[in-house]
DNA sequence: TTCAGGTTTTGATGTGGATCAAAGCACCGG
DNA sequence: CCGGTGCTTTGATCCACATCAAAACCTGAA
């Protein structure tokens, strides 16, 4: 997972705020813009205001923060967790670059999770009572961004069939497999790639202890499935991957 | 949980294609037309086509089928669930009157889960091509049906939160503090309600086998939290219940 | 280069909830 | 009123994963 070189150098550089040009963005085929005419991506431009750059650690917006934007990753890796009072918590997704963070926050106009970067990252600031106006000029737009919502909605019925039907082994399985098909989707391989996120977080959103994930990459790796150094994974054996994921014995 | 008496002898019968109307409809507050003016609720009537009845065990729609509407629930309760390819399903949401369906149908334009009834069940049908078209024209729905969606997102990342993170015994508690929580806001008792899935859906929805949701139960009445018959359920000890789900020991 | 703190691996042991089994109970159609 | 069917309860046992523990390893700062 490569980072891609910024293109600051071709761009007037604008101290504070600077453009985001969803036209020479080359994320626009998965992000936002996807499906729009180029007409409709330049009025898409002029509403993303902020190109920020976060470094890794850092909070894009934490539970309770006041909601007003909603955010595209330009380039980056991304944990969301939503958190008990007392103190456990629970790693609700990994987002990568063109997927879209914030949405949470739409139906009380405070955001309900934290978004933390693992890596520095930079991000596209959309602010959403301009998304909304431009909403009711551009149906493609409207269509597109109900899409990414939805698509999140379908993303997260498939993790609670995770946490709540399958074993430890599976999950893990899916979690690579989904992994690497984002991955490859980018352009990046999809059987090589290095980990953004510790064994704990991993854990954290699959429902298991980070015991349990070293155990079961160490598993995996005898089994001639994958290759694991540290945070380097190699999937040697997709097919068997996806016969762990699918056709488990119970 | 009675069920309210339909309002069928107020209304003339037209048979077939009976007009649902919005602006008389008592769940105005709570479904899709919350904080629509009375003149926008008119408009949402034009395009809320058909009220269908439902039998108990009749699939709203199923995965597979192609999205062409969301739905509203005028009456009655349904389960969502998502199933793996070998059969094992997980219920994803129980709905009840007021609430949205469908909207999983929108990233692909086909439904990713199945919606079925728990008890004879009314719902309006809101073809999606209109609702799009009219949200370009009615700022405040579009506005909504946005909140509507992201409070889809917010919930599901709590029930992941519980499949992730809690114990058997909080998960059954955060269950039925939920569903007394919305029975309340629809004028039902929020101690006293009859069931209406089977332990098993409750099981399956909570991420645990119907023996252990049965076991539990008979333990909250031993501890006093709770009164169990059948489907029957009286919560006795509201704060405790609340204890059981925050202030766990672990 | 060394040291400190965070992360990962691996082993030994414990346990919450699953599984297996069987009996009790409500509901429905005939 | 009876018998069938599906749902629920409860007990006995098992096991997947958690927990506890310790050592190895990696990274970055001084």
């Amino acid at each position: 997972m490569r980072r891609e070189s910024p293109s600051l150098s071709v761009e007037p550089f604008d101290l504070g705020a600077l453009k985001t040009a969803c036209a020479n963005c080359n994320l626009r085929e998965i992000c936002l813009p996807a499906g729009l005419s180029q007409d409709e991506i330049d009025q898409l431009d002029t509403l993303v205001y902020v190109r920020k750059t976060l470094r890794r650690g850092d909070a894009l917006y934490r539970a309770g923060d006041r909601f007003d934007a909603i955010y595209a990753i330009r380039s980056g890796f991304f944990k969301t967790r939503v958190s008990t009072p007392d103190g456990r918590d629970q790693v609700t997704g990994f987002s990568m670059a063109g997927e879209i963070l914030g949405m949470d926050g739409i139906s009380n106009d405070v955001h309900t999770c934290d978004a933390i970067t693992l890596e520095d990252s930079e991000i596209c600031t959309i602010p959403y009572s301009h998304l909304e106006k431009l909403s009711l000029e551009v149906p493609s737009l409207q269509r597109h961004f109900h899409k990414v919502m939805s698509r999140e909605i379908v993303r997260e019925n498939s993790v609670m069939m995770l946490l709540g039907v399958m074993r430890a082994e599976e999950r893990l399985a899916a979690f690579l497999l989904n992994l690497s098909q984002r991955l490859n989707a980018r352009g990046y391989s999809p059987v090589e790639f290095h980990l953004r996120m510790t064994r704990e977080e991993i854990g954290s959103y699959l429902g298991m202890k980070l015991e349990t994930v070293s155990r079961l990459f160490s598993k995996f790796q005898a089994d001639k499935l994958i290759k694991v150094e540290q945070k380097y994974i190699r999937l040697s054996d997709v097919a068997g991957l996806r016969e762990v994921y699918a056709h488990h014995t119970r």
